[in-house]
DNA sequence: TTACAATATGTGCATATGAACATATTGTAA
DNA sequence: TTACAATATGTTCATATGCACATATTGTAA
């Protein structure tokens, strides 16, 4: 057989990238921000949720490198950085939305 | 603006499919059965993981219809039986190893 | 029927997760 | 400098997760 396992470095990465898709308020951000560029207040007010919990989640997914932030005095304004996982996002949610 | 956020019950199926993807040992078996039907047992075998372990996850995988299985006597081959999912994880194996 | 093989199920436990709350930090304007 | 606005950080807590272990179930062959 050809088959051989998948890399536990490379097996990292993917769960991890599939995690950071796993959850709800995450792909909220995400699919916000793909829409438009927003602040953190933004974000919290729009998803109705504190302001430190969108923080945290902002920078779990800055780590990831899933998004990005530019500063304008005192707001930070955040957008995706990740071209593949926005689309693998996307995609999914338009392709689930067609066949439910 | 046009921006009108994700319906919640499409987010719960969304995020439930990503979450599927975001374990190691799922997306194993996932990345085996792609390439290869096989028993309960033989995946345990090669991830070198208890029986019982493989069965539960082969439950869960089953329930959200990533995997369907068929039997042969006392033995059940799995494999995969979501294309959509399994096109976004093989994609995301592939695009993870290019670039890193 | 019994013995066995393959799989499924029930359970406990250690760890991970995500939210809110309180507080700290940083930069700007006065 | 001070006051404020925006964001980041530290912490706690309830819940979720995934594994192993033990056991149950199911089907087959003798």
């Amino acid at each position: 057989m050809d088959y051989q396992p998948i890399d536990e470095q490379l097996l990292d990465v993917v769960s991890q990238t599939f995690k950071a898709l796993s959850d709800p308020t995450r792909i909220k951000i995400l699919h916000l921000l793909f829409h438009k560029e927003c602040s953190v207040n933004e974000i919290a007010e729009r998803l109705k949720m504190h302001q430190s919990s969108i923080s945290h989640q902002l920078k779990y997914l800055k780590q990831l490198r899933l998004v990005k932030n530019r500063r304008e005095k005192t707001t930070y304004y955040y957008s995706p950085d990740d071209y593949h996982v926005m689309n693998v996002l996307e995609q999914t949610i338009k392709h689930t939305k067609h066949i439910s």
